[in-house]
RNA sequence: GCUACUGUGGCUCAGUCGGUAGAGCAGCUGAUUCGUAAUCAGCAGGUCGCCGGUUCAAGUCCGGCCAGUAGCUCCA
């Protein structure tokens, strides 16, 4: 018979010849490093049988599903493992995720992080023996006795939830049967290197009403060189934490007397205000205006807004007078009263009013990270209205913007783009005229973007941005959200060329998202070494000794009327002390001043990269204003 | 909020079997005036997160609370 190649040649086998014969039959190499086979583009065993003019490609563990599936065997080598040390817990599901794979177990008695040496020792014992995997089927009916047999009722219930008449795969190695879809590798001696990770817990079905399980994280690598790679990697990204830099560098603190509420320090607050003015200057350039709203507002407002009735729980509420008032979780409401505050024609659309607004929201105490997660931020909002024919330049105008700013840090991104849910508000022709302008804007700017359908909020259809910061995580900070909601609860309206009153439309936007959140972002994508325009220190001058105190003052003034953050160490200390502290201050110009440089009218730069040069006093303060005005990074 | 783990001077950490705390850095004082990542000496600094319990005796054991970390859930 004959299978198809990948290559598209065709290769002849015998009958009923497997994946592995197959594989086999192009190379021993090849055969070696085979982990399973994508038959008809289905992943499957190298046991399974091919027939007559399948295609065929060989997945080894250079390709990602291959290396999916090798870490799929290792999850069930480590619940086996687990039925073995503790034959009394129940298994549940055991998949694979990005950097490694997760089983989630139901303990009699918890285990701890401890544990899991032991739980290792065990896996490698049957690594070592080298036990066959079988696959086999049975209906659903002895599929479930099969899993009754042995107790475990979480695999009774997900086979239940299968459709009727469908035969149930499992996998056997050893004395072990577990319920799989599968494919996975011929043996359990193919695993070479893994390793346990972490245990948390985890509800049964992610469903916080269930009963929490117990996750036990661990991951694999084909080589151990790899997997080594890989844990040095999660070392690195430690190093660079914003929270472990920002107590480091003196950028922010979060106090106990209020969890998930950042303080600034002098540090941080440079970085912040620096952020915000290079915010104001583009968004005054495009035109928008800016406005300041109240932080509470009484609770009438946010009856109409709907959030008394929808967002309550996460409302700081307080009581005054007689009447309840809420602090802004969100900035919207305050924006709409200031559109309300006087008429509006056509002529005067659209209004682009941005709001740099302190927001605060009660976020469930586990959720709380650093800057990530904090329960009072500032958005860096804007609201524009406008009439329907100008939602796709407005769109575009945004998403430019979005872009200029995400490029100035040299953050790469992706778009999603998300339509209409199930329950949402709002006509027919709204939801398709803003969805198309939304798609059409993408499209006339030549944007790659993901389509999530039904993902978008129920007032209206939005775009995302996720950005990549330097060490590949994805973080969601941009949005575009169009909304029919809000201005048909707060009866919005302009007069338009007709003299009819008119509904606007509704965008609500950010860039930077929280302006804390990207704050810790840029923390963790410079690892600290923030450009010099950002750096809350941007030069630090280092006399040798006394003897060049006045020259370094008189460069110190010559810098700070150059509008340069400088200071001098004036410290009787080493140079070589006064070196090290400046790095690790990450301060990204040191200027070294000695009797040769105060004799030449010169300055010698040591850059936090290490690079040297001595120049004259006039041309370095060029130098660090153009490193400012350009906004370039080293 | 849930599960697990953690909490010792400003920071990083040690503290054995329960016997009432130790280092380095930072700080202060003095000496040193020095050429590209730590000069030397001295001083000072802690109710061991908080509250309660067990014990002759608790940083150490137990319980509760507070806070942090990882993950889950959540982020209209």
């Amino acid at each position: 018979m004959n299978v198809i190649l990948k290559s598209g040649d065709s290769m002849q086998l015998e009958e009923n010849a497997t994946a592995m014969q197959a594989a086999l039959a192009i190379s021993e190499g090849l055969a070696r490093n085979a982990v399973c086979a994508k038959v008809n583009g289905e992943l499957v065993d190298l046991s399974h049988v091919l027939k007559e003019g399948d295609s065929l490609e060989i997945v080894t563990l250079k390709d990602k599903e291959g290396l999916q599936v090798y870490r799929h065997t290792c999850a069930h080598v480590l619940a086996q493992a687990l039925k073995t040390v503790y034959p009394t817990c129940k298994l549940s599901i055991g998949p694979v995720i990005d950097n490694g794979f997760y089983y989630d177990v139901d303990f009699v008695t918890p285990i701890a992080q401890s544990d899991l040496a032991k739980i290792e020792q065990e896996m490698q014992k049957i690594i070592k023996s080298n036990l066959p995997i079988e696959r086999f089927t049975l209906p659903k009916e002895e599929a479930i006795a099969l899993m009754d047999g042995f107790s475990e009722n979480y695999k009774v219930e997900l086979i239940n939830d299968l459709p009727d008449g469908e035969t149930i795969s499992f996998y056997k190695q050893g004395n072990f049967t577990d319920l799989c879809r599968g494919p996975h590798r011929p043996s359990t001696g193919k695993i070479k290197a893994f390793k346990l990770t972490s245990i948390a817990g985890a509800y049964w079905r992610g469903d916080e009403h269930n009963k929490m399980l117990t996750r036990i994280y661990g991951t694999a690598f084909a080589k151990k060189d790899e997997m080594d790679a890989y844990f040095t990697m999660l070392e690195e990204a430690k190093k660079r934490d914003h929270t472990k830099l920002g107590k480091e560098l003196k950028l922010f603190a979060i106090m106990n007397e209020g969890k998930g509420l950042p303080f600034f320090l002098p540090n941080g607050m440079v970085l912040k205000n620096t952020l915000v003015d290079y915010w104001r200057q583009i968004h005054t350039r495009e035109g928008y205006v800016e406005i300041q709203t109240p932080i509470m507002l009484n609770r009438s407002l946010w009856e109409t807004s709907g959030h008394w009735f929808h967002y309550r729980d996460n409302m700081y509420t307080t009581k005054v007078d007689e009447e309840d008032f809420a602090i802004k979780p969100m900035n919207c409401p305050g924006s709409i009263l200031v559109y309300k505050n006087e008429p509006h024609s056509y002529k005067d659309l659209p209004i682009c009013m941005g709001e740099l607004g302190l927001v605060h929201r009660h976020e469930k105490s586990g959720q709380l990270h650093g800057l990530f997660r904090v329960r009072c931020f500032t958005q860096d909002d804007a609201h524009i209205f406008m009439t329907r024919e100008q939602i796709k330049d407005e769109i575009k105008g945004v998403v430019r913007l979005i872009n200029e700013v995400y490029t100035l840090f040299g953050f790469k991104y992706h778009v999603e783009l998300s339509t209409r849910p199930e329950n949402s508000m709002g006509s027919d022709e709204d939801w398709n005229v803003a969805t198309e302008s939304l798609r059409n804007a993408l499209n006339d700017l030549g944007l790659d973007y993901v389509v999530n359908e039904g993902d978008g909020a129920f007032y209206g259809p939005k775009i995302d941005f996720h950005l990549e910061d330097s060490i590949g995580r994805t973080w969601q900070c941009g949005t575009i959200q169009l909304d029919f909601q809000l201005p048909q609860r707060f009866e919005m309206e302009y007069v338009g060329e007709d003299g009819a009153k008119h509904q606007p439309i509704m965008v609500h936007r950010v860039a930077f998202g929280s302006i804390e959140r990207f704050i810790g972002i840029l923390i963790e994508h410079f690892a600290g070494k923030f450009p010099v325009w950002l750096a809350p220190l941007q030069v630090k001058i280092l006399p040798i000794t006394d003897k060049q105190m006045d020259y370094a003052n008189g460069i110190y003034a010559q810098l700070k009327a150059a509008g340069v953050r400088v200071e001098i160490d004036d410290r009787n200390e080493k140079i070589g002390y006064k070196i090290r502290e400046a790095q690790l201050e990450k301060v990204p110009y040191m200027l070294v001043l000695g009797d040769k440089e105060m004799e030449a009218g010169q300055v010698a730069v040591r850059r936090r990269d290490g690079q040297q040069c001595v120049v004259s006093v006039d041309e370095f303060v060029a130098t660090v204003c153009k490193d400012i005005a350009d906004k370039t990074a080293f």
